[in-house]
DNA sequence: TATTGTTATACTCTATAACTATA
DNA sequence: TATAGTTATAGAGTATAACAATA
């Protein structure tokens, strides 16, 4: 539990604060692209997988319950989001996305991909490493 | 520029997103133990390295000039940080971390490279390698 | 009683446009 | 004219607290 200060992993830590500032601003130029905001593309993102209570998109956000009735709103009156009953708690509401929402969902994705092409540039023996040190350092 | 979509880099990209998604939860979680948001702590972070006008610190969080000002009145409001004339151009404002500022930026660093703990878990040899290929990956 | 989703509230961040003081 | 910083405004995300419906 000793904190890290030498030269090294300060610049590891560097690199990976580069890759969070462009993993954002590639992520938030691609919602931009949809009319999405980053939290919006998020969402919208789980629910093009499967339809899923209010509480648990707000677990997988790391957000309040409260702040995905606003952002549901927002991706409901844009055709793109939609919310069922659920037959077994009448209490849940499961938000799920229409065929729109998967559509554009599909596209967000895609330019995603497109957005992360950097990987690209390694080989694929260079990659296979590059899983097994974020795995590693991941604790996976 | 072929967009990848084999299962390998899926999985790379996929782990990308957890160690965005986890550097996140511990930055606003180490900048909240100081009662400061995000955007508050990475602005306290530049400044404590060097005096900056208003305009700069816009391009370097990659937002709109409007949004420091707001930002730095409310750290001014909390004595981490002033402003300063510059000599040079009257126009220009410079904002600067008092000693107190610099002592909150410094505690702030300190609970990040705790927080970011998780590379202690790989030996020297990894996190060269590690390095190496994030600096391909960023193209640099 | 506890849980789910919502509403109400307040604060922060964000972009846009218009303003001021300098250059 | 152009630039630096600010103000005004509006929209979005966030947490907190209180509420109705359901378990």
């Amino acid at each position: 539990m000793t904190p890290r200060t030498d030269p090294l992993t300060l610049e590891v830590v560097e690199l990976i604060g580069e890759v969070v500032s462009r993993y954002h601003a590639e992520y938030d130029e691609a919602a931009a692209q949809h009319a999405l905001t980053g939290a919006q593309a998020r969402v919208l993102g789980l629910l093009s997988v499967e339809a899923t209570p209010m509480r648990r998109i707000a677990r997988k956000l790391k957000c309040e319950p409260s702040n995905i009735t606003g952002i549901v709103d927002r991706l409901e009156a844009r055709g793109l989001v939609e919310r069922r009953p659920d037959p077994a708690d009448r209490r849940v509401k499961l938000a799920a996305a229409t065929e729109e929402g998967r559509r554009t969902a599909a596209k967000l994705r895609a330019s995603l991909d497109f957005a992360r092409e950097p990987l690209g540039g390694l080989s694929e023996d260079e990659r296979t490493a590059l899983r097994d040190l974020l795995k590693r350092m991941l604790g996976n």
